[in-house]
DNA sequence: ATGGCAATAGAGTATTGA
């Protein structure tokens, strides 16, 4: 079973990139974020004709998640229960009895800000919710781009990004109450290439220079975990024409 | 120090992203 994750950029823009990378990549399930698309503007055929069933919780111009998977998608939940968000940023699904959450946590804008102190109460009620979730569902994934480049080893320049937007130590902190919980990061069960990255800068040639961090992720259970084989960032897509600022990660789970 | 690039809304340019 092969798990996905990619931060799409609008789907509208990028839904011959998913559906390209779908047919060099039949994964199971594929969780996107960024879709930027009102639920009654989001390609169902099309993603169907590819295969695949989908779930998506969307809005107009920011956010939005989806869920593709080839096997029945069961008991979705749309948003975090225990924290009232108008933003569309998390979708949950059981999938082959595995509990799937994509999320697309917020961005934070700069650090201080309100938007920062935004991000810091989702993720924190992110894992207040995640923790009644790990106890229903032992086989659980939360996939997404979490906008946190967890250590020094997922920036390009740590010196220049110390102390800021995505690396900060509030930021850290809050993706250490998640692994807190027990999930784990699949990419660094693994040996990984240095300077692997998730996202890089539309500007100032960022990605030929490989100028970019780590912030897409797969965290998984310990049940998952000890079933996962391998994990994977899949830059391949970035060099496309038109590209996402993000590339898929994908883990796969013997 | 600032903007640089891309997408969206909507018809100028502003907002957001990371």
């Amino acid at each position: 079973m092969k798990l996905a994750t990619w931060n799409v950029n609008s789907l509208k823009v990028r839904l011959p990139h998913l559906l390209q990378w779908l047919a060099e990549n039949p994964v199971d399930v594929l969780c996107l974020q960024e879709t930027k698309l009102t639920d009654d503007k989001f390609p169902v055929a099309e993603i169907n004709a590819a295969g695949y069933q989908v779930a998506f919780s969307g809005q107009k111009t920011y956010n939005g998640v989806a869920i593709l998977s080839k096997l029945p998608i069961l008991d979705v939940v749309r948003n975090n229960p225990r924290f009232d968000d108008p933003q569309q940023r998390i979708l949950a699904a059981t999938i082959d009895g595995v509990r799937i959450l994509c999320a697309y946590v917020p961005n934070g804008q700069a650090v201080d800000s309100d938007k920062y102190a935004y991000k810091l109460a989702w993720l924190a009620a992110l894992a207040e919710w995640l923790a009644d979730e790990m106890r229903s569902y032992p086989q659980l994934a939360i996939l997404g781009d979490y906008n946190i480049a967890p250590d020094d080893r997922d920036v390009h320049d740590p010196a220049e990004w110390a102390g800021q937007l995505h690396c900060s130590d509030k930021e850290r902190a809050a993706l250490g109450e998640l692994t807190a919980l027990g999930l784990t990061d699949a990419f660094r069960m693994f040996e990984q290439p240095d300077k692997t990255f998730s996202w890089w800068d539309y500007r100032q040639l960022a990605f030929r220079r490989n100028r970019g961090l780590r912030i897409d992720h797969i965290l998984l259970s310990q049940a998952l975990a000890a079933r996962c084989t391998a994990c994977a960032i899949d830059r391949n897509p970035r060099k496309w024409e038109q590209p996402s600022d993000h590339a898929p990660v994908i883990a796969t789970i013997g």
